[in-house]
DNA sequence: TTGTATGCGTTATCAA
DNA sequence: TTGATAACGCATACAA
């Protein structure tokens, strides 16, 4: 087994007659060194397979290069889709990405938090566990001038980058939607009240009923706790048992939205003229169900290039100072199936 | 702004009046060192906010403690198991994960993996991008002695470790399965041939349909680039046009599967009773696809979960040898709606 | 059980 | 334009 030590700048300034300065500038193009130096720097380097080390340079220059990243869970379309972006913004420029998981707990987010803070990354990404309340753990990254971005699942208060939505509006815009088709009595599947991005689309199902003069009736709000397909599907049965169904339904994601379909075909109504339905997420399945699912689009790959994005420019900044700042990314209603009566 | 400087085991050991030495062990609770000093170091270091770098520690031990992935896409369903069930092994064992993309692009591979060796990583799993067909550049970590696992898209040639499933015989499970539903005319929807995986599933195909003394009509083969949703309907409606039109299709993924079925309906055939269809991943679509999608799963994340432990187990051995260890992941027939005509 | 001294590979400072 | 030297924070061989 070849077990090769590294090639290292001293090996080269041994071997050139150089000092290790001198060959640390000319691997990095300094202005200071000659073109000549360089050149034979950069060659010699490159015959006797020099590799940089990451490591030692990070170490000394107090620079990693790295962006740490915080989630729930990597597989599932929407997180997939968000890390795409932030690894290839991220890439571009040099960077690489370390993923950590918090499987939604909150012990989770705390351990991984610290070793993201111990590996020295440069910025770090985060969108909350479902279990987290208290934010305690990232002040450290504030403390140390560490960028911090959250996304989607954002705390209501930090003084930090916020990278998400418009739960209020795109609920809003879904709702009045299914309006307009018609539908007179909607009812909402909705997420846990406690998580702000649930809670402002029940808002925005709220107001655009009341703007649109038609009643809320709490009976048509049913409140699930994981958004499954199970569970859409008991709290589908539950409001086509009432007893007046409602015409119309907007699920809180495109999970159980899909499962709302299903179950009204299985029992025997008809999408949409009978009972409308619209989602959230424009998750893969929307347009393989049949009739094709309306949504609210989720620009997932788009929010995770802007988080990166938030990173690199604040590690540019010379001036350091205590940032907040809100970006909200643009939603739309995609029209399918699933909803056009008109 | 607070840009507070890191407290060190110099700090701690110049408050306590001990040695760096002896702080550095009493933070890794070392045998040597009292339980008294081990407590009041660890103490110390508590109330002073002492953070270990890292960096440091890795730099003087040669020790990273994490993990590079160099895969094509990470928003893709399988690919997201994959890192999760990788990501979450690692996690336990204390150990990072470094996420990179190629692309699918050969050179953005070359490049990641230089990146990731640059990084000192303890080691690497990959998915070869599909442009691919030289792996000089995995060359350098069988050097170094760090191990390198390949995954799902494996090269044929490389002494290392592999984690894979055994794609011919799960080709070969479907189309029996297809047969012994009563279908005599089977189709294959296949992928490009000079990707092991697609060309070994080809050949189960093939096989099943002679060993059970069935026709192999070229004409029922339809080769497609990408295997995206498009190009399953374009197959599909080359193999409905035929003269003698397929009963049954066995397609490589779950994509042109779907995509089969949808044509399939709009041109009136029923399924499948006129044409039975089974695809290949288990990708959430498969079941909520109607009729449901049989289909050969395909265990993304235990796949993760194993390449890990490979590393993991590897990184344990004091004895250092040159490894080629093949592991084949079990697969197996999800009957669905699709292809249930018994 | 604790301390001394040194080095991991690089970059920054200062001087030449 | 180049060089000598120290420093980044930690871990380890060796000595006490």
């Amino acid at each position: 087994m070849t077990n090769n030590k590294d090639v290292t700048i001293y090996d080269i300034a041994e071997k050139l007659n150089l000092s290790t300065s001198t060959v640390s500038r000319a691997l990095k193009n300094h202005s200071s060194i000659s073109k000549k130096t360089t050149k034979k720097v950069n060659d010699a380097a490159k015959e006797m397979g020099y590799t940089p080390n990451t490591l030692a340079s990070s170490l000394r220059s107090n620079k990693t290069k790295t962006i740490g990243v915080l989630i729930s869970r990597i597989n599932r379309p929407f997180m997939a889709s968000l890390i795409s972006g932030i690894e290839e913004t991220a890439q571009k420029a040099g960077y690489n990405v370390i993923i950590t998981q918090s499987h939604d707990s909150y012990q989770d987010e705390v351990d991984m938090a610290q070793a993201l803070y111990n590996s020295r990354v440069s910025g770090i990404i985060c969108s909350l566990a479902m279990e987290t309340t208290k934010t305690d753990h990232f002040q450290q990254f504030i403390d140390k001038g560490i960028p911090l971005v959250f996304v989607d699942r954002v705390p209501k208060e930090f003084n930090t980058y916020r990278v998400m939505i418009d739960n209020y509006s795109a609920a809003f815009k879904a709702t009045k939607h299914l309006i307009e088709q018609g539908c007179t009595r909607i009812a909402h599947i909705a997420g846990l009240k406690f998580r702000n991005i649930y809670n402002e689309r029940e808002r925005g199902y709220r107001d655009a009923l009341k703007q649109y003069n038609l009643e809320v009736d709490e009976d048509l709000i049913v409140h699930v706790k994981t958004m499954s397909y199970e569970e859409g599907e008991k709290a589908t049965n539950k409001l086509l048992d009432l007893e007046t169904p409602p015409d119309g339904i907007f699920s809180s994601n495109d999970t159980t939205a899909v499962a709302a379909i299903q179950v009204a075909k299985n029992r025997g109504l008809k999408i949409p003229e009978d009972i409308a339905v619209i989602g959230f997420n424009n998750d893969p399945i929307s347009h393989i169900i049949d009739p094709g699912l309306s949504t609210i689009s989720h620009p997932a790959f788009e929010m995770g290039k802007t988080c990166s994005k938030k990173i690199l420019k604040h590690l540019k900044r010379s001036k350091i100072d205590s940032i907040t700042e809100i970006t909200f990314l643009n939603t739309e209603v995609i029209v399918r199936g699933s909803s056009k009566r008109k």
